[in-house]
DNA sequence: GAGCCAACACGAAACGTTTCGTCAATATCG
DNA sequence: CGATATTGACGAAACGTTTCGTGTTGGCTC
């Protein structure tokens, strides 16, 4: 690989002034930028980025760490965070955890080690003093996405959750439905508490009384949800409709469902939260919330490089991203 | 952060000796190597990689190109990439390319100006002068998964797609299927090609013509399969089985099916290569070749470490990754 | 007891940049 | 026209490592 030096030498001219012209940081002479360029041409160079993070004692790689990158939510926002971020001249370096807060701080570790400039993180938010160690851990800017930490020293970017939740059971209601199963993700986790929330919230506001007997807390894993429906559904009064909210939570519903032999929406309607529908084809589509990914990746990695560059600084910035509703095949009307 | 400087300091010795104690490299007494590894952990210091690696003339990053990380098969080898990198101390830079060679070519000189030692990359494989091109932009070691190029310099990992092809062609045959649609994609992609030899080989071995009919090509789009089934369903004599060699034909083909009414398996069946089933819980759920994403990663990586470390030099190695076929609802007996 | 060799410790150079301070030449001002 | 900026170029130091070569010590062999 050539160097700066072989440019030089091509050049005839000073290290110093190569890099001058190249980064603009000094006058240098027409002629000279002039040989300079030819010889980066000439010699096919190219910076090394490793020397001059070194010197500058900077580096241009951020770390994206993700609870399991092989869900279409993660995916999806690793796609739109490289996007956004190789605009700004960044890298990304990332990392699964399989949900694991353990891991997850090992992963923290590992990135800090390797200097990167700061972290997006889909926080796992829960274990033994989850927050405390968190913030301990991270001694650069980051960023967190989805899920959020109440108090904590870290911008964040997610969902408006209450208004997602909001928008959803006002569907439902709208349709007649008056008995719904919610299923609650693990206490604590932000996304999970906002949304129950906020079915709350609507259901109240219409008057209606919350069916206790059809929340099932602790819904966090497909299976979860699939024996949760099982028993939801062998009720003497069974709910017309189920809220998940999530694609784990969908998945298992689903499963649990068929393997009763229940058709949806006939025998019960089903609506989700994480905009991601399997797949268009399959029958039945699910009417679901929508996220916008891309906006959230880029509102995130804006909020990063900013605090990277000094360029915004004190109190932790909180942004929500507006959901809209998607009206499939999966609810009907009573 | 706290450099070997430190170290040294703390632990009254020369910085060659704390580097001697903490690599292995050179004979260090015991007395020193105790107050060495102290003053590290009072320090909690870290080397730094961007000196090491500078140092070195090396570097422990590789680079992942895909075409489209959104989908299941790209997430499943990024996480599996990723873990068995980082068990050899590796980190992995990734990138996306929506299946453009241009953007492709792009991120392998983005990627080699930031020094990775080697580059994973699912090529597009196709535009012109692919294979040169490529061939000229890649100047690290690099292994190529999925798609294949006939002829060229790389190692390969990849299914065996003439195996899959016969499995999936023999088991619709046994079913009692005779007029058997097939979808291809772009021609000169392995994959694509590989899968339609295996099929061809398969209905000749059992001495059933293959209906010229009912071979649709350059069907690499979603909407390319949509189209394609609803003019192969319209024909005087429609096939009893289609076969779809990725998932956008698989989407392409369930959304144009089910756009027309008709329902699979009574109607038609379906089969997919690409392990991926969207979802258990939908109906129906489809019958598909498995693909073994966990050994394709763990093999690639082993090939692309072996090169970069030189314990491998010589002809390119291709090894093939067998599948299985799984058995769901989607095809029926005739 | 002279001569060697191994073990141990260290100073200094090198990796490829950026940047500080210096210096000469030219332009600007009163 | 003399003093003072300004422009343009450069040498050398620094970033945090690894590694080469040198030197000192002590133990071993004959």
């Amino acid at each position: 690989m050539p160097t700066i030096k072989d440019v030089a030498r091509i050049a005839k001219v000073s290290i110093t002034t190569v890099s001058a012209t190249i980064n603009g940081t000094a006058p240098v002479s027409e002629e000279l930028q002039r040989r300079v360029w030819a010889a980066v041409e000439e010699a096919g160079y190219h910076p090394n980025p490793l020397a001059q993070n070194l010197r500058k004692g900077i580096s241009t790689t951020v770390g994206l760490i993700v609870p399991d990158i092989a869900t279409p939510w993660a995916a999806h926002l690793a796609k739109a965070m490289q996007t956004a971020l190789s605009e700004r001249g960044y890298n990304m370096l990332f990392a699964s955890n399989e949900d694991d807060p353990e891991r997850e701080l090992r992963e923290i570790d590992l990135f800090s080690s390797h200097r990167v400039a700061g972290l997006i993180i889909a926080a796992t938010s829960h274990g033994e003093r989850y927050m405390e160690r968190l913030s301990e851990s991270i001694r650069t800017p980051a960023v967190l996405v989805d899920r959020i930490l109440e108090g904590s020293r870290f911008d964040a970017v997610t969902d408006d959750n209450l208004l997602g939740a909001q928008l959803v059971t006002r569907y439902l209601l709208k349709l007649g439905h008056r008995d719904i199963a919610f299923l609650v993700g693990r206490p604590g986790i932000s996304p999970s508490d906002e949304r129950f929330g906020g079915f709350q919230s609507a259901m109240a506001e219409a008057g209606i009384p919350v069916r206790e007997d059809l929340v099932r807390r602790e819904v966090y894993k497909q299976d979860h949800a699939f024996s949760a429906v099982q028993q939801l559904m062998t009720r003497a009064s069974p709910p017309t409709a189920i809220v998940c909210i999530n694609i784990a939570q969908l998945l298992g519903t689903m499963a649990g469902l068929k393997n009763m032999g229940l058709r949806v929406p006939q025998d019960v309607s089903v609506i989700s939260f994480d905009g991601f529908h399997p797949a268009e084809g399959w029958a039945p589509s699910i009417t679901s919330l929508s996220q916008d990914i891309a906006t959230t990746a880029k509102q995130a990695a804006e909020l990063l490089l900013a605090r990277i560059s000094g360029t915004l600084v004190g109190e932790p910035r909180l942004i929500r991203v507006q959901p809209g509703l998607k009206v499939r095949e999966s609810c009907r009307q009573i």
